[in-house]
DNA sequence: ATAACTGCAAATCTTTTGCTTACAG
DNA sequence: CTGTAAGCAAAAGATTTGCAGTTAT
């Protein structure tokens, strides 16, 4: 029934993600929301992030594609990047080698200051 | 005062930090040990960290050292190992160019199953 | 009838804020 | 005296839990 919140764009709060469920259907409750993202992130569908806490210690949501992306934020005007990177998945083979474990979920967050806050 | 709490292992809790500043002086309140926190992370001596969630919806803390090392943590244990790794550096680098960011903060965090817990 | 799903209210956990007091320069 | 750090109580925000009512099989 939510699965209908995974088509949306990125980096979604749980709040938003309730919000927009309920344009579809007024009646889903917050704790519906809460019990489907865990099932989603158990199942390996969805990623959960909290993008450096630019915004504070909330997380964000996204549906997981096929290959993994970066997140890249700036952290004077939050403008998040995401960013596609062969050296990440050199990177993640190698753990996967030298530590001997499967991986099956990855992360990476970067946050830095762009140009133009740079010049602020 | 409470950089003795920094001198710690690694990945505290900001209540396990809370415990063992009290151990040492026993009137240090919660709130004194976030707002230390906070200022230490804006001072970039520390570093937050999630862990992927593995326990919870918490946050993690560790002195930040002068390389940045991968955590990779095993959701079958918990354990966590920590990895530095060039290709890391290489792919910030990549991506502070390709952006146009300067990278004050990043982190990668991975999860999987080590061999013991895929045996089961 | 049974099992899975949902709503609701309330609890829990983590972190933050406002205000006041203590302390050092 | 003056500004920074710390305590305390209370608020705020995010997520979880227990229980009861619904629905589909």
């Amino acid at each position: 029934m939510l699965e209908v919140m995974d088509q949306a764009e990125r980096h979604l709060t749980a709040d938003a993600i309730l919000e927009r469920a309920q344009k579809i259907d007024p009646r889903v409750h917050r704790v519906t929301v809460y019990r489907t993202l865990e099932m989603l992130k158990k199942m390996g569908l969805l990623d959960e992030l909290d993008l450096l806490h630019i915004h504070g210690h909330g997380h964000y949501y996204e549906s997981h594609g096929p290959r993994d992306h970066i997140h890249v934020a700036c952290l004077g005007c939050g403008k998040v990047r995401e960013v596609e990177s062969d050296l990440f998945e050199q990177l993640k083979n190698q753990i996967s080698k030298d530590t001997g474990i499967e991986i099956t979920i990855s992360r990476a967050e970067i946050g830095g200051y762009c140009e133009a806050c740079r010049r602020r």
